[in-house]
DNA sequence: AACTGGATGAATGTATACAGTAGTCCCGCT
DNA sequence: AGCGGGACTACTGTATACATTCATCCAGTT
């Protein structure tokens, strides 16, 4: 009945039900692009996709759409929901309220070991080649960057938020997503000079900017892209 | 294929499936008290309660999961998932910097109409004797605060957040409960006069307030009564 | 010719039945 | 007597089968 010491992770790694597996793919496949806006899911198809029954991609499709990838009214199809470019603004709009004050409350706390990490992210950041990998290491530097607030709830929310957006954020796997990446790294620099110094204030202006500027590039990129009939919805 | 003037809620008035009932009856039972926080969701027992099988129940508990109201590990009951007191004044911070910023971007775009409808239900909220329709006045106030702000997903958020924290406002209902409804209807007065002159930092600035003396109101309520072995988990 | 109405097919919602896992209790061992 | 291991029970996870709803198409009517 205590609590070890050991952590909690390796109680959930590998007791993943099918329904946990379905959820996870199908958000990769909407984050990655396989399944665009509006696309429809259908669950004899899904299940057969899978190998499996209808009844695990059901419970998926339940999650996702409590998470607000997917919109599924009763006795209808569920369909990818879309995000028009004024939600767009508005999730990193969100984010930057949320991570800034985060961020604020973050500060204080850091210790030189935690600087020191978001340092090493952050280096490793600039020298990332694959897509993917970059990525990750920039959850990973946000993640760090917030962890010392101990507020799991805005964690939780950002998190959604940073889920939403993702699929819109893939774009810059090439092109003139490079120049965004190489510009990423600067503004996160910014943002650990603040964080050595212990400028609370100074920090969250800074990561507030820098998800303004995420932003803008999103949308420019989207706007670029969307020579399609899209925008709407 | 259209939109037609009439407005969208009728179509989906009466096509409640039995998962979206059971979901709604849980909620309603989670944050009225008659499951605590740690409370077993035995799938059997609710099925058997509800007259049902065990997949709408399932369903319905995957959502209240993605909600972040009960907690489900594979394999495993899904339990009430309680907020320490930490938890509950994380809620509260959150409410107040996202409900003020959503105040914020509403004052400008009031009219008149709307300005007399939230005057409107702050004097119905100040004669209101039952506790469950203070409580929908008091959403209904929010809901109205915010709207014109055109912040689809920052309400999506809020709302969220409102569901984690309402069973800890259910205490209210008697005691001490009466000074503090009679103290939101004074803030919400405050607020309003901002709204209508206009003054959106002011405006902000009260509903900041109020949600903090909202907070502080539950945490000392939550303090009193948790003679319990409670406030951790 | 346009529209209403119903019938048909396909998809979703639910029930029942089966499979697998986790906790529990009891027994045997040290 | 305390501890470890294995069967048992109860619960969750999944598959299959049935019920219900929705959408489409076609015919009949105005």
């Amino acid at each position: 009945m205590q609590n070890l010491q050991i952590g909690e992770a390796p109680e959930l790694r590998h007791r993943r039900t099918s329904s946990d597996y379905i959820a996870d793919a199908l958000r990769d496949a909407i984050n990655g692009g396989q399944l665009e806006d509006g696309a429809v899911l259908n669950q004899v198809e899904l299940a057969e996709h899978f190998g499996v029954s209808r009844v695990p991609v059901r419970e998926a499709i339940r999650r996702l759409e409590a998470e607000g990838l997917v919109e599924a009214a009763a006795h209808r199809r569920a369909v990818v929901r879309g995000l028009s470019l004024d939600r767009i603004a508005e999730v990193y709009e969100l984010r930057a309220l949320l991570e800034g004050h985060l961020t604020e409350q973050a500060v204080p706390n850091f210790d030189r070991a935690d600087v020191e990490r978001l340092n090493e992210l952050n280096r490793q950041l600039r020298e990332e080649r694959d897509h993917a990998r970059w990525l990750e290491l920039n959850a990973a530097f946000h993640e760090t960057l917030y962890a010392p607030a101990g507020r799991p709830t805005a964690l939780e929310l950002v998190d959604s938020l940073r889920q939403r957006g993702e699929r819109y954020v893939q774009m810059w796997s090439g092109g003139r997503g490079l120049e965004r990446t190489s510009q990423v790294a600067k503004e996160h620099t910014a943002i650990v000079r603040c964080v050595r110094r212990g400028d609370a204030a100074g920090a969250r202006d800074a990561i507030v900017a820098h998800i303004e500027h995420t932003r803008d590039a999103v949308l420019k990129l989207h706007r670029a892209a969307a020579g399609n009939g899209d925008g709407s919805r």
